[in-house]
DNA sequence: TCTGCATGCAGC
DNA sequence: ACGCTGCATGCAGA
């Protein structure tokens, strides 16, 4: 493994440049050295004894301990770039939120106490690309609160002197009191054990794909470019197919010097030429017949490429063969990840070919199938669409069932039932699908109609939707007002059902999320039980590279998506713990309702060639 | 020149 | 009047 980067350096996420260097020496002590942006060394070498890291040991479970500690995004980066794994956390920030927003645990010391340090979001500052940040100025320090009464600090964990005192407080071990407390006293201990097992697991699964990256081929996405665009030109210059496309459509509206990048320009060029287009969205201008459409959809397709996955994102993001986008756990309020920088989220089926798995590995992708609508059967307990998709595809199912005429029809519908669609085909084939499925639809109807009074819904395993601000109530406040006009009831009413329609899905999406954490955590446990993985130590081996070049590991993550690098030696067992693994998690989550989570699998040597 | 907003489009 | 996102771009206003 050449093209992984060197083994304890971290990239920083905008330029490549290394601005913290940590490794394990040779006598078991972890030395961190903080570099400047020229990668000079900016301060003394720290070193820190192996045995002394951040969290405690709380005692064995399995034969592995859980570190608890404030911040996975924070601290793990650290231990990763020093050649360390964690096998089990439990992430004080994420575990917080949920317990502070959790209508189970609203009863809780942890929900009612002021709002405290463990309410202020420190998500989103990546330590791993802070400049001069280490792991002292994590834990001997206290420089992410203001607040003067936090005296106790996280490093009263690591040794064991520990105070009494710290019960009362807002330090690490007093927090994780509060937590458990939460847990034990609510009406549902198991469920939440569960999602906080999940999240903080996510937490650790999250920072190592961030570190091992995705195989990314800069030749193969440069070939593909070409193809496409035509060679490679300097920034600010039109590639020589855009060029083309660009002079086309300048000549199909008469207008030489047209700006096809213009959104007005382009507008009112339409216009001039008797095109009624309201906009100059792609799938409008399909409807159209035109000589100026064809180059223009074609342009629009290949500009898109260019901003967004072209050369320049290349350049930025792809560093030595690896694609390193920033997961955040618990960023979208549904459970859902989300992740910065490189677009993640949208990699567009264009540019997959480019992901490609190193000689002699593969690329093992596996995608829940249907699995929305899978949660929405298991969550309402409705056996007929559990049975609709049992082995088989559930769009297919509900076809069988002859519940609607074709699958599209059915996929349609499905999704017009969890986003709270009315109208058009989606809200014309609701009736059919309610009344095959009253019980699925009864529960998304629930859900939409609790939002719609303001009131917070829950998911499977106890995340909660949040309450509406401010404004939201004093909009509803307003229409019940002596006062109100129609257009005021109007935008409350309007206002309402969107809320409706954000808590309709939320319950959907926000279990599902915690279905594929569950998945994914269980894949990550099995893949590091594999002989290869446990063999030698947990350690890296200093300069032959991380355990992540040597043994499976996931390297992407979308939703409802897994992705595995592996030695093709390793493939077929790859496939069968991914498949073992969504068993796990839908028992996981709902017991023994029979509901089937299908998984779409392909060994591959490219993305492209998943599904 | 900088910033916030609207548009458009990529993903699930 | 169909849920959740991230990001590039152009444009208007500061």
């Amino acid at each position: 493994m050449t093209d992984a980067f060197p083994a304890g350096t971290v990239p920083n996420r905008q330029n490549g440049q290394v601005h913290l260097l940590a490794s394990r020496t040779g006598n078991g002590e972890i030395l961190v050295l903080s570099l400047d942006a020229e990668g000079n060394v900016a301060g003394p070498a720290l070193r820190l004894p192996s045995h002394e890291f951040p969290g405690y040991v709380l005692g064995q479970e399995r034969d592995r301990p859980r570190w608890v500690w404030e911040d996975t995004a924070r601290i793990y980066p650290l231990l990763l770039a020093a050649g360390i794994r964690v096998h089990r956390a439990h992430d004080l920030r994420l575990c917080h939120a949920i317990l502070r927003q959790s209508s189970l645990t609203q009863a809780s010391a942890l929900a009612r106490a002021e709002p405290s340090r463990w309410d202020r979001a420190v998500a989103f500052e990546p330590a791993a690309s802070a400049s001069g940040v280490t792991l002292f100025d994590l834990f001997d320090s206290d420089g992410d609160s203001a607040a003067g009464s936090d005296t106790e600090t996280a490093a009263d964990g690591v040794t064991g002197r520990d105070a009494g005192s710290a019960a009362a407080g807002f330090g690490t071990q007093a927090e994780y009191r509060r937590q458990l407390d939460a847990v034990r006293a609510s009406a549902e201990p198991g469920r939440l054990r569960l999602l906080l097992a999940a999240e903080s697991a996510g937490a650790l699964i999250a920072a190592e794909m961030q570190f091992a990256g995705l195989p990314w081929r800069t030749d193969v996405h440069d070939a593909l470019l070409t193809r496409e665009l035509g060679p490679r030109v300097a920034p600010g210059i039109r590639p020589e197919r855009l060029e083309n496309l660009a002079r086309r459509i300048r000549d199909a509206v008469g207008e030489p010097g047209l700006n096809p990048d213009s959104q007005p320009d382009l507008m009112r060029a339409l216009q001039k030429v008797g095109l009624k287009v309201t906009s100059t969205r792609a799938w409008e201008l399909k409807e159209l017949t035109h000589p100026v459409i064809d180059p223009l959809l074609e342009y629009k397709k290949l500009a898109r490429l260019l901003s967004a996955n072209g050369w320049y994102w290349m350049d930025t993001w792809i560093v030595d063969g690896r694609f390193h986008p920033e997961y955040i756990p618990g960023g979208v309020v549904t459970g859902r990840w989300a992740t910065r920088g490189g677009g993640a989220l949208q990699l567009p089926k264009q540019v997959r070919g480019a992901v490609v798995a190193d000689a002699g590995w593969k690329l093992v992708v596996a995608d829940a199938a249907q699995l929305e609508p899978r949660i929405l059967a298991a969550l309402s307990a409705d056996t007929a669409m559990a049975q609709a998709g049992r082995g088989t595809d559930l769009y297919a199912g509900i076809v069988a069932g002859g519940v609607v005429e074709t699958r599209d029809h059915a996929k349609v519908a499905m999704l017009g039932a969890m986003y709270g669609a009315t109208s058009g085909e989606s809200g014309r084939l609701l009736p059919r699908l309610a009344k095959a499925f009253p019980r699925a639809l009864a529960l998304t109807e629930t859900a939409a109609r609790a939002g719609e009074r303001g009131e917070s819904v829950t998911t499977r395993l106890g995340r909660s939707s949040p309450r509406p601000g401010e404004r939201w109530l004093a909009t509803q406040a307003k229409a019940y007002d002596p006062g109100a006009t129609d257009a005021d009831e109007r935008r409350a009413r309007s206002q309402a059902r969107d809320w409706g329609r954000f808590t309709r899905n939320f319950i959907v999406q926000g279990s599902a999320a915690e279905w594929a954490l569950c998945w994914m955590a269980e894949v990550r446990r099995e893949l590091r039980m594999l002989p290869q993985g446990a063999q030698g130590s947990q350690w890296a081996q200093g300069a032959s590279g991380s355990e992540f070049d040597r043994a499976p590991h996931l390297v992407f993550f979308l939703h409802d998506e897994v992705m595995v690098h592996t030695p093709a030696a390793l493939a077929d067992t790859v496939e069968e713990i991914i498949r073992r693994a969504a068993d796990t998690a839908g028992r996981h989550l709902f017991g023994d309702f029979p509901v089937d989570f299908l998984l779409t699998v392909a060994t591959v040597d490219s993305y492209a060639q998943a599904k």
